[in-house]
DNA sequence: TTAGATACATACACGTATGTTTGTAAACAC
DNA sequence: GTGTTTACAAACATACGTGTATGTATCTAA
């Protein structure tokens, strides 16, 4: 095959991407086959292996078209927590949860992360990753929740970094059910979901221990 | 190799399911091989192929031995509400994320699950299983939560449906970041994530819309 | 006591994914 | 205009997992 200009090789990347989406969701990250995304790229192993080393640096290059721009965001967040860190949480929880409902390509690679990958020993290295990513998450989720802990929006008592793994575990969890379930708007409900959340940390009881 | 007794037979079927959640584990269900669990129960194939039809019939076998137990429990919650369904449903969360904690069978498979699975078209059976057990498992803690609100224990505007959607996904999505965490002992913060949960929901704001 | 069923082990055939190597036509440098 | 590099395609070698067929030693029932 000839050799195509820098901006069309460029534009076939991204085809081998959007191709990996498509594949990885319909057979899951195991079963899905080199030849299944150059395929359907309208491609051939070839042009998979001059772009990527493996499967595995799809894999990554997927996460990170979806990744970065919500992680840019978190990083706003934190470094401007504003008057009202609680209800702007509000929101950018409700923004997320939307983008989930909303956009095809965020809702796609959240169902193949969540769904259609298997994290093993094989690739520890992804897995560190992630566990790292995660981890700075909850830091600054804490961080937030502090701010407005100082600001008096949740009481004193309350354990800031027990209460950042709660909210994260009840994203990740509202994120998971409803692409399992798909039977209401989660756009709609998005707002409700998570003043409810926060208005029990508002009222929430004082801690048996300390979470170190 | 020589016939065994019965019983000496359903052991060999345990430990086939004991090496099968090992080896899930350690290398996701896609990637492990029929060989990889016979040779993890010091057994080959063939025992394997005796025992179950395929790698799905050992996966539904396992995830079974703890699934079971827990519906049990859940099916009891409903046959009798008693007098105070919130703070019951507040114990039964709790007890669920202490047994994921505490017991390593628990815990193995639900990592397992949550972490080492890819559920894809090819294992449209499971899925479709599971989403049934799910949804039936919503229906049930809706009907707890209209019992609650009967009582008083929970505003009369809450959407019942989309709460116990809201407390299914906070559950799982607890598990799940735990598994991933492990950095607090689970079991001691149990009882906070949930009574904080439920306080979340006693000062729900009125909803946007109706869900359906 | 013996015929058949049971509980596995062993061996084979088949498909299939992977990594690599080679081929090649167009783009680009000069 | 020629040489070199780019961006793939095509072919090849290797390895591996699965299903199945077959072998076999023991248990069990009549």
């Amino acid at each position: 095959m000839a050799r195509r200009t820098k901006e069309q090789a460029a534009e076939t990347r991204e085809q081998l991407l959007d191709a990996a989406e498509r594949v990885f969701h319909a057979k899951g990250v195991s079963r899905a086959t080199l030849d299944d995304i150059a395929r359907d790229a309208g491609l051939t192993r070839g042009a998979v292996y001059w772009h990527f080393d493996n499967k595995t640096a799809i894999f990554t290059a997927m996460c990170d078209r979806v990744s970065l721009p919500m992680q840019a965001m978190l990083d706003a967040q934190v470094a401007d927590p504003g008057p009202d860190p609680l209800g702007q949480l509000t929101r950018d929880g409700a923004r997320i949860l939307c983008l989930v409902a909303n956009d095809s390509r965020t809702t796609r690679v959240f169902e193949i992360i969540l769904f259609k990958t298997e994290l093993c020993d094989v690739v520890a290295e992804v897995m560190a990753e992630e566990a790292e990513r995660a981890a700075r998450c909850r830091r600054q989720l804490s961080t937030v929740l502090q701010a407005a802990q100082r600001l008096g929006q949740i009481p004193a008592h309350v354990n800031c970094d027990l209460a950042a793994f709660a909210l994260n575990s009840y994203l990740i969890g509202c994120i998971r059910e409803w692409l399992e379930l798909r039977e209401f708007n989660l756009a709609d409900q998005a707002e409700w979901l998570m003043q409810t959340f926060y208005a029990g940390l508002q009222h929430a009881p004082p801690p048996p221990a300390k979470v170190e």
